[in-house]
DNA sequence: TATCACTTTGTAATTATTACTAATATGTAT
DNA sequence: ATACATATTAGTAATAATTACAAAGTGATA
């Protein structure tokens, strides 16, 4: 796997000391962390950090394709690494976690829809997650 | 057409006044509205209206299933009637227009998917769409 | 009419994010 | 190594979206 300072380098983003706890953070962590759960992370081992800086640098990371944000909630924003084969999102009502679902959808690969040029795909569901489903009587039948 | 009053009564929303025009202008507005765009347009008629009325109504909207909200820019909330046949979204980088695109995705008939249940299906796409590709030299070519 | 539940409104509080500025660190050319 | 220009970081203040709360209004019903 590319190290989180190859993939800066390469994207001609300066690997500071920040930026790549930063990406590692968001590439390691499966939560789809927010901007909050990446500082209240990270201030541990550099209590230095600010929030302006996690805020900064997300922003630098999604504008060069480093990782994506996904917004599923309508409140806060969140992050994913981008160096993963494309998949959807699943909001569980229950746990609240966002867990990853492996898609094959048809028009993932399309670059143009009625006319429109097509840059980033994104899709989310609404849900109960299967953990969830098993410890309520919540199933589908 | 099933009237505004109609939706409201089969859902056993109470069809107040407020809410009657809150859900008629998301019915005829193509915009995708925010609170706030919902907020400024009704207090020309309704000079009373509070912005918190708006946020409730949106609220108890959205859950009874009258409309869904779109979560696609990350800033702010916005809304669509749910009486229309389900579709995606695409926000143009240049307009900033949230334009409905029709999709038939295989995925959109699923109930389950990898165990989850699923509740709600969202899919949008970030591009640049026909009208600011003819204006510029944005095209895929 | 008195009562009760629901709805609306206005204000205050909260949360996420951006703006701005000063301090710090880094890279380059000398 | 030194000085300079520039990029980055950090801290604070400001803004924007949303929620919390309480008072006032409304309508149906006993």
């Amino acid at each position: 796997m590319q190290s989180a300072k190859e993939v800066l380098k390469a994207k001609g983003i300066r690997p500071t000391f920040q930026r790549l706890k930063i990406l590692e953070f968001i590439r390691d962590c499966k939560e789809h962390p927010t901007v909050d759960d990446i500082y209240r992370k990270l201030i541990k081992g550099i209590p230095t950090i600010s929030k302006t800086t996690v805020y900064n640098t997300a922003k630098t990371l999604v504008e060069s394709g480093a990782i994506n944000q996904v917004n599923v909630t309508g409140t806060e924003t969140r992050f994913d690494f981008a160096g993963e084969p494309p998949h959807h999102h699943l909001v569980c009502d229950k746990c609240g976690r966002i867990i990853d679902i492996a898609i094959d959808c048809p028009y993932l690969s399309r670059r143009e829809m009625e006319g429109h040029l097509i840059i980033e795909k994104h899709g989310y569901f609404r849900g109960i997650c299967s953990d969830c489903r098993g410890k309520t009587e919540n199933r589908a039948d």
